[in-house]
RNA sequence: GGGCCGGUAGAUCAGCGGAAGAUCGCCUGCUUUGCAAGCAGGAAGUCCUGGGUUCAAAUCCCAGCCGGUCCA
């Protein structure tokens, strides 16, 4: 990039100087003389215990400095977005400020709650899960502090000049810090398929923030400029708050207070603050990838203070722990306030995943203190910053309740895993746990090598690289779907889409604009164009059955039966299938209505995590911890119709969306976030407030009755409620009873009878079953000695051979009497379907039964097998039967012979 | 969304091609003046469901349902 791409205003005006870092070679610009660019590992942190600004601040002072900086040079605060990306298939959480502003803004398809804007938006990233608490300066969860400008096509607001200004400004006039010191550093930035240049803002050692330039996208390699161009602005509000403390790690600025009261209720020891300075100084100027990368900065610091690096991580260690809980629980206080419901996939499982890091770190420390206290303390600590997560707070600990159940259970169940896993080892001859079984353990049974080294009586086996090889046992998962795509030309004119306008137009009249196909492109349309879950109108238009709608950009395509053949331009009578549009209306209508059941039954948590709305059947999804038992699945029933029957207003509103937001939160947004700077806000008052595009009825009375038809657990954390409203929930009652009355004849009682009819009736199968068994003992057992007794006698063997009628089931027993006798040899035989035998012995009669069987198999065109004392087999040969006894009595004869 | 593990008595699990098992709990009796006691006996199973392979399936294969767990 050229010098002049990063030459702004303020520089020249107020004399910036560009450099050469003499340690990375890149450029910079300042004030003041600095041979390196100022940002680890060029140059080491010089602000820990010697804060470069004039005021020591407190997150809330930090951000609340920011953004009234910010609205005093003109920018409309925001609310924080929800930390969950609802609104976006590529990502699951917010992970930096401008996320809520992709895709739709920043393609021009909706517009900003505001512009310029400043938003201090709380965002999580994994990647660094490892480093936090080790390196004094990550975090899973953090605010970026931003301000925006959206430059549209013909309204520019302010670009790099005004930026940069606005950045310096900020940190001189209102941190006080001298503006000789920041750096501001130039690079190239590109994220999520945009790129452009940046001024990184360098001082202490440290990157406080970046400042984009959004002004490419990037296509099929191919760099082109965008029509809005977006600056994009990162502040690290945790950053920023420790180099105004200049405390010796991110943490203790940051998490001071709830610190305090866990080393409190820990009873943890002092450490040297020498130490922790150094720690943090020596951990800031590397990477760190692995645990090899960890020790190194242990190592080194180490040296440092001079100390052991075993004494050092023995210090260090009670310390790290509380930093990694304290920013878990921050973390998961959003994300579990946000909606996230711990599970086994998607954004639920990183909330399990922190939750049980959590808990694990916890143990470790060997403390009888709990994730949910320390969650507790720090919600009601933000409780200013933060309403809505104190308001939640009853919910949110539920959750973590749960979960920390599920992994007690977890770790219990451990217990004997372990032991399995241990005699298996010693089975094989190992002196340990190996590391293939301890990978096993991990991955299927979730059990850490720290949980099997604890229950585990042999040496377990960890490698460094113990994690990456988890990893490595899992592919790559497959690249998302993309959306639906139609081949039709980019250039369709425009529909004017006057659904909303009027909820009961069946009939219009509209021109024909264009024809592609089997699509039809009018002027205006009142046809509903499949979205938010809901399926497509259907009807006519001059005749021709419509079967589909759907919306591309601006454009509505009607698609038909064939190709209609429509002239252009002129106007054509439609007509809009009025009883699928009803039950459509009544389907969705009653899936607000459900859902806001839902979330009175099962609690806040509940989020709607899909939907789809047909003519005669509608799913939700829903986020709950357990499958939902019957009892709830009625309650939710009972409830949902008990609104329909109070003939409720369904009212639907169009709001401006910071207006709606501020005046209902982020509930509105249950199935994504739709586009746009207005939302259209469908509110049943005290029950459900969403914002959504789909068509709905005007009372609640008219969706006529719920009935749920299935529930299911779709995966951990999420449960699918199936049902349906209006006429076809009739149907499905009507279908219900006949298939009842059915079960009742079929069984020869009243409906009301049914379940003490079935009760009798399955009881009396099982005590059958149970009389056969007895039974069958009986008679083989008042057989034997009969037959003993008739037995042939061979060198003081009897040789009891029998024919009988039946199956295998019933030589079962009969052979067992036989065998009771210790001088019997039994070869027996059941025609049925199928010939079966069974040659069996008693203890001193040697004869191998299984040679005997096979003698008696060959004949029946069969096989079998078996021990020496007893083997069973048959064959289809049924008529040969006897003389397949007749074979094995020889084989047993001859053997008895021959050995006595 | 993908990978891995599992589903057997009321509970926890073993068995992994040839006759359904253990421990705890439950019931009965005995022993003992008592508390997580001992002895003897007993009841208790759609081996998740449905197909397939096989003379024979709890066991092997396929599909489904249910649960656990790891990864993105």
């Amino acid at each position: 990039m050229p010098e002049s791409e990063y030459e702004v205003e303020l520089f020249r005006a107020q004399g910036f100087r560009r450099a050469q870092c003499a340690s990375c070679g890149k450029f910079f610009w300042s004030l003041g003389d600095h041979a390196t660019c100022g940002e680890t590992p060029c140059q080491e942190y010089d602000f820990i215990g010697n804060p470069p600004f004039k005021k020591r601040l407190t997150p809330r002072a930090m951000r609340e400095d920011f953004l009234s900086f910010m609205e005093a040079n003109g920018h409309t605060r925001v609310r924080r977005y929800p930390i969950v990306a609802r609104w976006r298939e590529d990502v699951f959480f917010v992970q930096a400020s401008v996320y809520p502003f992709q895709p739709w803004v920043i393609s021009g398809e909706a517009s900003p709650p505001a512009n310029p804007l400043a938003i201090s938006q709380p965002c999580v990233r994994f990647v660094d899960i490892d480093n936090v608490g080790k390196t004094g300066q990550h975090f899973t969860l953090f605010e970026m502090m931003a301000h925006h400008a959206f430059n549209f096509p013909g309204k520019p607001i302010y670009w790099k000049d005004r930026t940069v200004e606005l950045c310096h400004r900020f940190l001189t006039e209102r941190l006080g810090l001298d503006s000789k010191v920041p750096r501001y550093k130039e690079s190239w930035w590109e994220g999520g398929g945009n790129s452009g240049p940046c001024l990184e803002v360098v001082f202490g050692g440290a990157e406080a923030a970046t400042l984009v330039f959004m002004q490419n996208r990037d296509t099929n390699g191919h760099r082109v400029p965008m029509e809005t161009t977006v600056v994009d602005t990162g502040y690290g509000l945790e950053r920023l708050v420790w180099l105004s403390q200049g405390t010796t790690s991110a943490y203790e600025a940051v998490f001071g207070e709830a610190l305090a009261y866990l080393k409190r209720a820990t009873g943890a020891k002092k450490v040297d603050d020498r130490v922790l300075t150094e720690y943090s100084k020596v951990a800031g100027m590397r990477k760190v990838e692995t645990m090899a990368d960890v020790r190194a900065i242990q190592t080194r610091t180490a040296e440092r203070v001079g100390l052991s690096a075993d004494e050092l991580v023995a210090q260090l260690g009670p310390l790290e722990a509380l930093y990694v809980i304290c920013d878990h629980a921050r973390a998961l206080m959003f994300i579990l306030g946000d909606g996230v419901v711990p599970s086994n996939s998607r954004e639920g499982y990183f909330a399990r995943l922190l939750i049980r890091r959590g808990l694990r770190t916890l143990r470790n420390l060997n403390i009888t203190y709990t994730m949910a206290d320390t969650i507790s303390f720090l919600i009601d600590q933000s409780r200013e910053d933060y309403p809505e997560l104190f308001f939640n707070k009853g919910d949110i600990l539920k959750l973590l309740k749960v979960e920390e159940q599920r992994y007690k259970d977890t770790v219990e169940k451990g217990r004997s895993t372990v032991q399995r896993v241990e005699s298996e080892a010693k089975a094989a001859g190992g002196e340990g746990i190996g590391v293939d079984a301890m990978i096993e353990v991990y991955d299927s049974h979730g059990l850490t090598p720290d949980v099997v080294r604890e229950f585990a009586t042999l040496k377990t086996e960890v490698p460094d690289d113990f994690f990456s090889r988890v990893a490595q046992r899992h592919e790559r998962p497959a690249a998302p779907e993309g959306a639906k795509r139609f081949d039709v030309p980019q250039d369709l004119p425009p529909t004017r889409l006057r659904v909303y306008e009027n909820r009961r137009k069946q009939k219009f009249r509209a021109k024909v604009v264009a024809v592609h196909g089997s699509a039809v492109v009018l002027d205006q349309t009142y046809f509903y164009p499949e979205g938010g879950g809901q399926e497509a109108d259907h009807g006519t238009i001059a005749g021709r059955d419509v079967v589909d709608v759907q919306r591309v950009g601006r454009t509505v395509l009607h698609f038909t039966k064939g190709e209609p053949k429509l002239e252009l331009r002129k106007p054509v009578k439609c007509e809009i299938d009025w009883a699928r549009r009803t039950n459509l209306m009544r389907n969705h209508s009653g899936t607000h209505i459900v859902l806001g059941a839902a979330r009175k039954v099962l609690g806040n948590h509940v989020w709607q995590t899909g939907a789809h709305k047909a003519e005669d059947l509608a799913r939700l999804d829903i986020t709950h911890y357990d499958s939902l038992s019957d009892a709830e699945t009625e309650r939710i029933e009972q409830v949902a119709n008990e609104i329909v029957l109070s003939d409720a207003p369904v009212r639907i509103r169009t709001l401006a969306r910071d207006v709606a937001e501020a005046k209902y939160g982020f509930r509105l947004y249950q199935g994504g976030v739709v586009p746009g700077g207005e939302l259209r806000v469908v509110e049943i008052p005290k029950w459900d407030i969403e914002a959504c595009g789909g068509t709905h009825v005007a009372r609640t009375s008219e969706v006529g009755t719920i009935k749920i038809l299935r529930t299911k657990r779709i995966q951990d954390g999420v449960v699918r409620l199936e049902y349906a409203a209006g006429k076809p929930a009739l149907e499905e009652i009507r279908n219900q009873s006949a298939a009842l009355a059915k079960v009742a004849s079929a069984l020869g009682v009243s409906t009301d009878q049914v379940v003490v009819a079935t009760d009798r009736l399955v009881g009396e199968w099982r005590e059958q079953r149970r009389e056969l068994e007895k039974a069958r003992a009986a008679t083989a057992g008042g057989a034997v000695s009969e037959l003993v007794a008739k037995a042939e006698e061979v060198a003081g063997v009897r040789v009891v051979v029998h024919r009988i009628t039946g199956t295998m089931a019933d030589l079962l027993p009969l052979s067992r009497h036989l065998a009771e006798n210790p001088d019997v040899v039994a070869v027996l035989g059941a025609a049925g379907e199928t010939a079966s035998v069974v040659v069996t012995r008693g203890a001193r009669a040697r004869v191998d039964s299984a040679a005997a069987l096979r003698a008696a198999t060959d004949i029946l065109g069969g096989k079998g097998g078996g021990r020496p004392d007893f083997a069973q087999g048959g064959g289809p040969k049924v008529e040969a039967l006897d003389t397949a006894l007749d074979a094995a009595k020889r084989e047993v004869v001859s053997s008895l012979s021959a050995s006595g």
